[in-house]
DNA sequence: GTGCAAACTTGCATCGACTGCAAGAATCGG
DNA sequence: CCGATTCTTGCAGTCGATGCAAGTTTGCAC
């Protein structure tokens, strides 16, 4: 249902210039991998490269452009009678299940990430996107007005700041821990208001 | 306590460059401003631009480099008897009384910052640079550890964004809301762990 | 399979953000 | 007033990013 050649091509072209841009900056450093040396490896003009990310810094994420959609689709997707809060919870909880299968590339991710704080704000830029178009949807569903009514981008942010931690502690934990785990500890101590620890 | 010629120098380069950057934008959009047009307003030379702002969107932005520091020292300044999520509301609920006193600075990053992703990209940097920081100041209150458990980097997100999304909703608002009773309700809903409106 | 149209790749030229360096000007402290 | 420190500036250079105009590959109808 999917592929043409030209199609699969693409597919892998994108996924060979992520891969060289992630491993290059894993081994050297972000500072220290030229746009001209991700493309030699990917073995693609650096002209090319630009035709598949609009920065180095995206590359380097490589991260799916239809994320951002596919979750807005899982939460409308949810029954009818889930509170928003519920709903959310078992899009992030899927969303985990599914990173925790990739036992290569997202621990290597979030390792550079953490390396470079550059990476860090680029990635923050792109959550912030998803939840802006996020809130829309929770607006959509509990016929409230975002950026009006505070409850859908409060949501929507907390969604993500919910997801940011539970990667961070992932990456504390070596990835020894379960990805599903940690955003459900996080979710549960969302709705219980954030007590005090004790 | 403060002053020297050179320092009250400095002050005022740094504000002129701000905002010459910040009214340029406003004017011709970030695309159509560079550098060297931010610096001759500000009647520097470009060179000295980067003296005081390390990439053109920090001088739009023109944060107070220690806001950071500040609210970490507000922080661990209240009483002892608050609860973190009392504290950090006290915080925040300064913070907004403090920034809208400011009726024309605020309000033109604010507008400029919706208009141009780019801005809300780097601003979403610096808040989270920010809640890194703050993570750690609420652990060590706490007496939790920083991305081991989760609580503390939890709510110094979950600040980060009670902030964000009051802010977007006093731009909606045209500023004519009040922002520290918008930061009030963010929080109310928070602690009630969000409960699904209506 | 032939051939046309659309999509993709590439080189080239260019702009502008950003950095290191070294010389000169302003300020500070006594 | 003088030496030490700090700040400004110009210059040269690197690299990220973009528009344009070939040239090449793939898709599709006939």
């Amino acid at each position: 249902m999917t592929t043409g050649l030209r199609e699969r091509k693409k597919l892998a072209t994108r996924s060979a210039l992520h891969e060289a841009a992630l491993r290059l900056v894993a081994e050297r450093g972000l500072a220290s991998v030229s746009v001209d040396d991700i493309a030699d490896r990917a073995e693609v003009s650096p002209r090319t490269f630009f035709n598949y990310f609009s920065c180095k810094d995206d590359a380097v994420l490589g991260l799916d452009p239809d994320a951002s959609p596919n979750q807005v689709a899982a939460f409308l997707a949810r029954p009818a009678d889930e509170t928003p809060v519920q709903a959310l919870r078992a899009v992030a909880r899927a969303q985990a299940e599914e990173m925790a299968t990739d036992t290569e590339l997202w621990p290597l991710r979030l390792k550079v990430i953490d390396a470079e704080p550059a990476l860090l704000a680029r990635l923050a830029a792109v959550f912030g996107e998803g939840e802006r178009v996020l809130a829309e949807a929770v607006a959509t569903r509990t016929g409230n007005r975002a950026g009006v009514d505070p409850y859908p981008t409060l949501l929507a942010g907390v969604a993500g700041v919910a997801m940011r931690t539970s990667l961070h502690r992932w990456l504390a934990s070596d990835f020894t821990a379960s990805l599903p785990a940690l955003v459900d500890e996080a979710w549960g101590l969302l709705v219980a208001g954030l007590p005090a620890p004790r």
